[in-house]
DNA sequence: TAGTGGTCTAGACCACCCG
DNA sequence: GGGTGGTCTAGACCACTAG
């Protein structure tokens, strides 16, 4: 059973101000009620909301000016795309208002190079899992993805993986584990023929790569991953604000 | 004057936590003082400790374990190159290890194009104010970077501004406008003769484009850039932290 | 001057982890 | 059980912006 009711104050009015905001109900540029209305409205304490308020500022879905009020930010819709979820795919890709999907093109089983190893805190040669996914957005390929997890995380054998999965379900299904920390590197790349074909581009096509390190909150690498990304059919962006 | 004295209570101890783990003080993978035990140290009271730990957490610096305690991440040096800070160009070289530098190429006075203008929410042919400008780290070039500013904005002529600093002391000082908004799109292109010169590399190589618009409290667009990055010189990473 | 957000406190209670 | 972080309150005072 999962008690919604004891979920906390914080996060039940940062779902609903969310809503509101992706809704319309508090318009673009328009003034948002002050901190004392929402307290009142919700019947909670003014610091409760300040906590839920300054998460949003922090993310560029309202602009607080001193003084004078908070604003809904003009940016709403590219903070929703926000910088944060670099990683989650799904989550890009359904901010750009797509739907998302998920195809397995292949999976193995194989010994670690040297530099995979480094990564995952590994001997080299140590068993890998390795997966080719690649992401839609609409039926349009976007984004390919290879991921190398240590097969020691997994208690079943390779075959009974749902490679569909996002990997944040996959790692907490078979292998227990939750991500606490990604580390994303950005790189230009060209498109080699792997990415070509799949993403329908042109081979050497200047594509942008993410690479990243996935760790569990005791610091254990959990997974790495590198994705080709095409930045013409879906937009990465951040959008950060100040004070 | 400035009044150091001042400062809230809050951003001294950010400060104080930020150097203590910058040097080490905190070692990677230690633990933390508890809460209680920094409020008391500090004699301030354990809320106000509490939002800068969530802030640090936020930013991947520390790593936090309900009952457990607080620890230093693993990741704090990557976390120094926060992405937060993806758009301040002397921060990333910095915290990259490098000493900065900003060289002022060219500047013109020129109409904008249909584009530009629509960015920049002006009529098309209406006079911008062109700075090209090479960044550098350790005398290396790293960053070409071109900024399209409104003239009307400015009190002083194009010679007058001294091209070598920072967008944002640019926009205060001549402009009298603070940043409050950036919006950045991250695409990858490949280097063009101008910036393949002046970033050293072949042409044609992959580059990281970042396309990045500010804007003023009131939403007002204050200046629009594009920026070629050199990613095998300069790092672009991103922590993030959940929980 | 009135209303807003910004800072800070003191203290309560809860949920979690460990020895 | 004792210590830790997580949540929340009530209320004080300050700093800023507007009409």
């Amino acid at each position: 059973m999962t008690p919604l009711q004891t979920k906390p104050l914080a996060e039940r009015l940062e779902d609903i101000l969310r809503q509101r905001l992706r809704e319309g109900f508090y318009a673009p540029g328009s003034r948002m009620p002050s901190e004392s209305d929402l307290a009142e409205e919700f019947g909670i304490s003014r610091a409760t909301v300040r906590t839920v308020l300054a998460k949003l500022a922090a993310r560029g879905l309202v602009l607080r000016r001193h003084g004078e009020g908070t604003y809904v930010s003009a940016h709403v819709q590219e903070a929703l795309t926000h910088f944060g979820n670099v990683w989650d795919f799904n989550v890009l890709i359904e901010s750009s208002g797509f739907t998302p999907a998920i195809r397995l093109l292949a999976r193995e089983s194989r010994p670690a190079t040297e530099t995979e190893a480094r990564a995952l805190a590994l001997e080299p040669g140590t068993t890998l899992f390795s997966f080719w996914r690649l992401f839609y957005a609409d039926d349009r390929p976007v984004i390919l993805a290879n991921n190398l997890c240590p097969a020691a995380l997994f208690r079943q054998p390779l075959e009974a993986v749902d490679g569909a999965l996002h990997i944040r379900e996959l790692l907490r299904r078979y292998c227990q584990r939750e991500i606490a920390f990604a580390v994303t590197d950005i790189h230009a790349v060209q498109a080699d023929a792997l990415a070509a074909s799949h993403l329908g581009k042109p081979v050497g096509m200047p594509l942008l790569a993410l690479d990243i390190a996935f760790y569990s909150q005791h610091n254990e690498p959990l997974a790495i991953g590198r994705s080709y990304f095409d930045d013409t059919s879906l937009r990465l962006s951040l959008v950060q604000a100040w004070r």
